[in-house]
DNA sequence: CCTTAATAGATCGTACACGATGCAATCGTA
DNA sequence: TACGATTGCATCGTGTACGATCTATTAAGG
């Protein structure tokens, strides 16, 4: 034993928010895994049909912003979308840098047949418990991405 | 409009738990990536580490149970973080289809000097409020798993 | 009008996650 | 002690994420 003394302050891996959030975002994926199968898409092909469902005709920018995704990501899945039948990608002839995405008709029902399907159940948490996290996180995100925005935006943060 | 009607209960991106925890997941991995960048390790071999420092000598599967990770995903990464110095795998010899890794002197350094950068001012919580979103997200996590389990070990659910 | 800068997507390389499979070591049981 | 089953890890293929870079298009300035 070369540290008998392994310094008292250092925080478990139990105690870690970041981790509470990976971990759950892994078992999100698994639980959702036979749901989607089932669709036959993964699951971020399916929050972009969610996203699309609610605002249809986005560029794949504004997409990304609600995804919280770049082109780099998006575009493959858009592609793949694509072939599938579920959306349609047309430059906007006002401007031929932008891409429009449209859900057919097949997307819009592929929607429908997922939202019979939720996972509140497996959550564990009563319909007040479910919400009051779902915003919480959401404000976690909303934070964490502000701070990183500030510090990218100070140069000299310390 | 083809569809004036698209239905009333169908609910939004904002209201998935699982988008909440989706993509406050991708803000933390961007939060982290300057402060992981410094210690030029990436954040699942961050966790790996951390792990380790809380028990060290663990084998593959005994981590993987601590990360919700498979042998599939750890190996490549042990192998690299090995490869930087930070750990050491080897056979048990009382089993040899095991791997026992542990944390060399420097892995137990890198530990040291990632505890000194934290990111609960970026979550922008309160200590309670960090600590109870840490526990129920922590208690979302495990809710989920165990539904998985019972539906892997339910043959017939409906 | 022409050149330069900015913008929007797309492409490429790297690193996870994870299902499916392979393989060596061990276990269980006759 | 054979030997089939199980276990533990590794390998492979697919699909995201994301930084860096490229290209085509539009905007801005002289």
């Amino acid at each position: 034993m070369t540290n008998d003394a392994p310094a008292p302050a250092m925080p478990k891996l139990a105690d870690f928010l970041c981790f509470a959030v990976y971990s759950a975002n892994l078992a999100y994926g698994r639980a959702y895994k036979p749901i989607l199968d089932a669709l036959g898409v993964t699951y971020t092909q399916w929050i972009a049909i969610v996203a699309l469902w609610e605002e249809d005709g986005l560029t794949v920018g504004a997409l990304g912003e609600r995804l919280f995704l770049e082109s780099n990501t998006l575009t493959p899945i858009l592609k793949k979308l694509e072939v599938l039948g579920y959306v349609v990608r047309r430059r906007d002839p006002a401007d031929e840098r932008q891409v429009i995405v449209t859900l057919t008709p097949a997307g819009r029902a592929l929607r429908e047949m997922g939202a019979q399907r939720t996972l509140v159940q497996a959550s564990g948490l009563t319909p007040d418990d479910f919400r009051r996290l779902q915003r919480d996180v959401t404000r976690l995100r909303d934070n964490l991405i502000q701070s990183v925005g500030h510090a990218a935006a100070d140069p000299e943060p310390a």
